[in-house]
DNA sequence: AGCTTGCGGGGAAGCGCTTTCCCACTACCA
DNA sequence: TGGTAGTGGGAAAGCGCTTCCCCGCAAGCT
């Protein structure tokens, strides 16, 4: 770079300028316009882009187009294996259809879920993606349609990743169905008697599975009785307490914990190894998602298995289609179920 | 929302119209400045902006202002734990900071990397944080270097994570010292015959580690053979594979395998059980990194702990310090070791 | 009373782009 | 040869903000 070069990127005005043209047809020649250009103009103005290294600023061109080429993606927590799977799909799909994700992280905290969406929405994003577990109606759920429909209202695509909960384009996880899958092909195993181990009872994720559940056995004529069941926060360390709780209790009665999702299962499955637990044979696991980790644990997780990453692109692809009509589409994401060591 | 109400999210234009004050008193009222403002105007902006749904864009800001308020971030994987751990921190320590973060995924390669680099600099981003391992010297490791140079000259700031390898602020993680200290400390124990499995040798970051495990043991008088050097993809199939390969060698000979990270040590250990070894029975596995699962795998892996959340905002906070002077400051991440059951 | 300050509102000039609109020019047709 | 259509360059009007600068006014000083 020459020196005394002036502080600050060349903008197009300075290629034009170098280019010998006027801002117009530098503008047309490098940054994808209806309009053509003479094809000696556009390479003097591609070689002097070139030459000074220009980048066009995507605000500016946000604020001249009136929308910014971004998606922002809302999770729960992005260390979390389920959360950094669906992430790598949707940056994946976002990156095919030239935009950029911008990333933000509620804690699962309905609240803060709230407030990060408000903050995004100042990004003007094409699309904005809200991946945690839908909560039962609260006063923030409420709030946070509205500032969604709002958000719509303006132009943007919103695209909900877990439970037909809002109205909304949504990718519909088939929880029910899969913790109903995966409690019939547990007992058809010989298992008998089972424990969850569930989320807070205000999460729908963790609620549909449950359900999925109890309603497989209850088709086969067997039971999960209430005080089987045991909430827990939805991370690893929550799974490891529950089970710590479960022991205490005693688990000679059980044949199966079957953990809501899989970081609470593998927190369980380390909580009983701990207490020299043999598993499957003492009592097994059984998660739901199957996370990268699933089967690398051992004994490997007995779960439910759900294309994460596909998911992540999904939700991109349905947020650039077109929508058919006024009703929001809803797309169900199928799970199958992986036995695995840590059942029998 | 009134029907007939335009579409397009409402502007400061209209918050000042309506609440009946200029523009700049509006701005001044609702987005930070130095300027006061009389507590009766500011009040009724305030109220017009509620009213409206007003929301600041950011675009509009960022091109006013000259800069946007966000961080660009750049992970090789991100559904790989040691980079989502890191991408937590830097989100938690943005948010702090009210920054937005951006993320792009090289999927390891200097070349997407490069070109990664070069559309996140359109967004002038305040913050450009690097988290891949680096490169041994390739052309694109000095085609970025330049690339970096020309985005600090524009008033970026940019944080490398990983290795003293580029001219810029970084955050050094010492590998070479925690890979030392863990050849000592399995020595001590009473190993004595090892094995490792590196990345390919591009990549400094194993390379650091494989040195320092390597001359961690010749202090003590031991040895670790080239041909007992196996160089895989820097992933868990990378390890899982290495690990075959060695299987079919014949382990006998050998106490311990080194991986130079987690995943792939996990890899590695999943191959060894599936061949029915015992570990660490008939041969013990250590990685690095201590990835939130190397403990939740059996036997829970031995690792040399790095503080990859810690991090993450430390990259932040590195960023948005003043630099002292014009060399760029390097801090140091220290690791300490884990000896957990998968070695004896 | 006359003067200087300081405070704070508002007009307007940008920030870096895109896009509309005007216009000159060429090509084609009858 | 006159007229029309089509092509493509450039001037300029925004896009939604921030901020410089001017100015009126009240307070403080001598």
């Amino acid at each position: 770079m020459p020196t005394g070069t002036p502080k600050g990127a060349a903008t197009l005005h300075d290629v034009a300028r170098e280019a010998g043209v006027s801002l117009a047809t530098a503008s047309r020649s490098l940054n994808g316009s209806a309009r053509r250009v003479n094809e000696e103009y556009r390479s003097r103005v591609v070689a002097a882009a070139e030459r000074l290294g220009y980048i066009p600023n995507f605000s500016a061109q946000a604020i001249a187009r009136g929308m910014s080429p971004t998606v922002a993606l809302v999770v729960s927590d992005i260390a979390d294996p389920y959360f950094s799977s669906i992430a790598a799909g949707v940056i994946r799909g976002a990156d095919e259809a030239g935009l950029i994700v911008t990333m933000a992280v509620t804690e699962r905290s309905a609240a803060r879920e709230l407030g990060v969406v408000k903050g995004l929405r100042g990004q003007r994003p094409r699309v904005l993606i809200l991946t945690g577990s839908r909560f039962l109606d609260s006063g923030e759920e409420e709030a946070l349609a509205r500032e969604l429909a709002a958000y719509e209202e303006t132009g943007g695509r919103v695209v909900v990743v877990s439970q037909r909960a809002l109205p909304f384009d949504t990718l519909q996880m088939n929880n029910y169905d899969g913790a109903r899958d995966l409690a019939r092909a547990l007992a058809e195993r010989g298992n008998r008697r089972f424990a969850a181990i569930t989320g807070t009872r205000s999460l729908l994720t963790s609620n549909d599975r449950l359900q999925g559940f109890r309603d497989g056995l209850a088709e086969l004529g067997l039971d999960l009785p209430e005080d089987r069941i045991l909430p827990a926060e939805f991370t690893r360390d929550g799974g490891y307490q529950a089970a710590g709780e479960l022991l205490e209790r005693g688990i000679d009665g059980i044949d199966v914990i079957f953990a809501v999702n899989d970081v609470m299962a593998i927190g369980a499955l380390s909580r009983l190894r701990e207490a020299g637990a043999d598993i499957p044979g003492d009592i097994g696991v059984a998660g739901f998602d199957d996370i990268a980790t699933a089967r690398d644990v051992s004994p490997a997780l007995t779960t439910v298995r759900l294309p994460l990453e596909e998911v992540g692109e999904r939700a991109i692809r349905l947020a650039l289609a077109d929508r058919d009509g006024n009703e929001p589409t809803v797309e169900s994401v199928g799970g199958e179920v992986l036995l695995r060591a840590s059942t029998r």
